[in-house]
DNA sequence: CTAGCTGCAAAGAATTTGCTAAGTA
DNA sequence: TACTTAGCAAATTCTTTGCAGCTAG
């Protein structure tokens, strides 16, 4: 089906977009442009990194992804078809991302921008923790903390 | 004050960084590191970009400033000190930036991190709006939503 | 055929950093 | 004096784009 708005946008499906559209639309998770073109490489399927970015756009125009701005400098795609909104956690210790709803938040906002004369487009929540807590219970290990510091220091 | 916190980090307090330091702590509303620049610029203060860059993330790490990623590609700042917290409508047709609180939403976030077993070190939610409903009351510059929309592609 | 696509390398944009002279405590 | 800065230019990082040759429809 993401075939058919290709085409009706005037568009053409070639084997690098459908392979690289196929990945994008599989994959679970938050992924950035890099993982996905990893992902293809590994795969052994020849998918340029404009190729990719491209297609991601092309997605993210379909309505078929979303994109997050994380604060870490790279943009993260997620899979939208079929898929309700939420809202996410970001583990600045280990990077993990956790999804999560609130109905009462939702609608909290709709009201906020109703109120003020507005018409909202889109909204983004993300709330930074630490998982301290957690780590004990193995949910969050010190040694991908520390990779993540190190990595975010080398930006 | 600030100078207090730069000696006692061990730092020194330089023209440069005195100069840069007051216009970032008595600017209002939302600021770039380019507009701060300009701005010293503008009033013959000798101040390279380096330098206010180096500033920003000084005064941001004394808590003097928070700074926000409103997805345009640059990041802003605003004063930190002296403010209650709180959040952001974007409106993506003419770039204005409208504050509100919402205590209702606040605790709802502290809430949902809480129950997952977390804790909050930060949280970002940015609304984003057009105010088609406000232009008419002259709120919102036709002129400018073109301007805006030539920016936005041009990056 | 011909508009649209791919890959590559080069361009961009915002920010950061290495280095040397200069300034602070 | 000893250590921290400022400024500059070069480097970085992520992403976009121009172009020439290729391909779907």
């Amino acid at each position: 089906m993401f075939e058919d708005y290709v085409r009706a946008q005037g568009l053409k499906m070639t084997d690098q977009r459908r392979t690289m559209i196929r990945a994008a639309l599989q994959h679970r998770g938050h992924f950035t442009a890099e993982d996905l073109y990893r992902e293809l490489d590994a795969q052994d399927e020849q998918v340029s990194m404009a190729t990719v970015y491209r297609g991601l756009a092309l997605l993210e125009e379909a309505d078929l992804l979303h994109s997050h701005d994380f604060a870490d400098g790279q943009r993260r795609y997620e899979r939208a078809l079929d898929r309700e909104h939420h809202d996410h956690m970001i583990c600045t210790d280990c990077r993990a991302v956790i999804e999560f709803t609130n109905e009462e938040i939702e609608h909290l906002q709709e009201q906020v921008v109703r109120e003020s004369g507005f018409t909202m487009t889109d909204h983004s929540l993300t709330l930074f923790v630490t998982c301290d807590a957690f780590r004990d219970k193995g949910q969050c290990d010190r040694r991908d903390r520390r990779l993540a510091r190190k990595q975010r220091r080398a930006r």
